[in-house]
Formats: C-alpha cells, sequence, structure tokens
DNA sequence: CTAGGTGCAAAAGGTTTGCGGTTAA
DNA sequence: TTAACCGCAAACCTTTTGCACCTAG
C-alpha cells in the first residue's frame, strides 16, 4: 500500500501499540478517539454504540480487543467502580476517581505526589494502582 | 415465636443490620458467616456456592439480596478489582487490596493512617474509598 | 395486617470464544 | 507467506427482575 504520513497523535499510538507488538489499526484509532473525544469514562459498550456511528461495522469483539490493546499499551486505564460494566479512561496522568453513587457519575481526582503509601509484602511487584472514592457528588449531596 | 438468646456475634449483626431498618435472617446470617470463614475475597457466586452447603435451597437472588444488606450494613465491602465477577470482604479496616494479575490472588494490605490525601471539589461527600495495587504477587514474580 | 424477605425461574446485561476471511509486515 | 486482526454470532457468565408464598413485627 502507499505510504501514508501520520499526524503526530497517530504516531504516537503507532509507537506505544508497537511497543507492545501491536499494530495500528483504523478500529484501534477509533475506539481511541472515542475515549479522547468525551472523557466520561464510558462502558465498553458505550465506547462500542459511539465508535458505531462512525465506523457501524465494527464489532463488540473488536472493540474489547481494541479497548485491552490500548490498555496493555499504556494508552488507556480500565476503571473499576462498580458491579456490571468496566468503564475505561484515557487519562494516563495518576489520578484517582470519585464515583458518586447516586447520580453514577465518575469524577478524576487529584491524589498526593508521593504514592508508595502502601508497604508491600517483599518480592511483590506493583505494577499501577486504583484508588476510587465513593459518596455523593457536590450536587447530589444537596438535594438529599 | 419463642424467644431466642443471641451469640455475641449475632447480637451484633442484629443491631448492624437493624441499625440500618434490616432484620436478621438465617439466610443473611449465613452469607455473613460464608465471609468469615474464608476470607479469600470470593465473588457472589462462589458465596452462593458455599452458603449453599449449610443451606441448600439458598438462591441466587437471595445471596445477592444478602450481600447487599451486608454492605449496606456495613458489615462487608463490595471488592471490584478485575472485570466480571465482584467479590465481597468483611474486614472493615481501613485497608487496600494487592491483585495479582497472574494467579488472581487478593491480598490484604496495610493503608497509612492518613487517608484524606485527596482534595475533592467543595461539597461532595466522601463515604468511603477502595484502593487497589495490581501487579504480580512474590511469587509469580520469581516464576516469571 | 403489612412490609420485608425468600425461592424460583426467566430475563437482561456484560464479556468471551470460535471460526472463516482479510490485511499488514 | 504468515501472523495479527477483523466481523459475526453464539456461548457463557454475572446480575437483576417478577411473582407467589411466607413470616416477623
Amino acid at each position: 500500500m502507499k505510504a501514508r504520513s501520520q499526524r503526530p497523535e497517530e504516531q504516537h499510538l503507532t509507537e506505544q501499540l508497537g511497543a507492545t507488538g501491536l499494530r495500528l489499526t483504523p478500529q484501534r484509532q477509533q475506539v481511541y478517539d472515542v475515549l479522547l473525544q468525551k472523557r466520561d469514562h464510558p462502558t465498553a459498550e458505550e465506547v462500542f454504540m459511539r465508535a458505531k456511528k462512525a465506523m457501524p461495522e465494527i464489532s463488540h469483539a473488536t472493540v474489547y480487543n481494541c479497548l485491552d490493546a490500548l490498555v496493555k499499551s499504556g494508552l488507556a486505564r480500565q476503571v473499576t467502580v462498580e458491579r456490571g460494566a468496566t468503564r475505561f479512561c484515557p487519562n494516563m496522568t495518576d489520578h484517582g476517581h470519585f464515583h458518586c453513587r447516586a447520580c453514577g457519575t465518575i469524577y478524576d481526582v487529584g491524589l498526593p505526589r508521593e504514592l508508595p503509601f502502601v508497604s508491600l509484602p517483599p518480592g511483590f511487584a506493583p505494577e499501577c494502582h486504583e484508588v476510587t472514592i465513593h459518596g455523593l457528588c457536590g450536587e447530589c449531596a444537596r438535594q438529599k
């Protein structure tokens, strides 16, 4: 096929995926775009529906595959704050999540710099962490 | 029916549930016992199967109901570390979880005293938090 | 008497799998 | 050419729901 010049973000995607032995495909690009466009921590199903608008033939299996590929390559995080569906988040900075139990919204919250706040048994190799606060967001707390 | 004297733990259960407007039933007691007997963070399905041994007629719906009742009353926590099944934990002390991505085991890990380590937007009302570290446990890290 | 709780069975929702076909390296 | 990836559809697993019955308060 003919050589194609890449936009900078595409290049970043290609590199990150490549470093994990994965290819950049139109579907992976599309799924990543969906995550970037509306950073509301969509479920896999929501990602599927949004991606389907731009790419009607995309399938469930492919969306899961793409999401997993992005997670493996360090381009997105899996967020598990509740029973049922898993959510995804392209914000790779060190942050936690506030989950409102009334409206279900998930907010990114900052974390302090010093994160080795836990002492693990010797030999354990931590790779990443997830911090979730459950409660009521400002709006829901007021209405209660 | 005839008045029944309660063991201390039963009394505690009754009180905690009662404070949330819930009753102590044999099924809730059984589910709670299951959680206490083997603190390996079982999934709802695992709780169901273990409870079924002692109480063969117990149903799925009831196990979910009981687990939710225990969580609402502050007797157990829901633990969501991975895609798929939700897990449960009767350890109500402030602690986090280490999740080994190789063997799947979940270890309780201590957290430092100072936990309001996150600054939330004004008006937000936090109720509880969940800290999960993902990585490889000692054994799996060695084998790799 | 009534609200809360249970068991059953079915439905709903989320995720994975198997397979034939396609495409990039 | 070959390994990686895709779409489709079915399978699988987890969780919820509706309903009839029961029981504690």
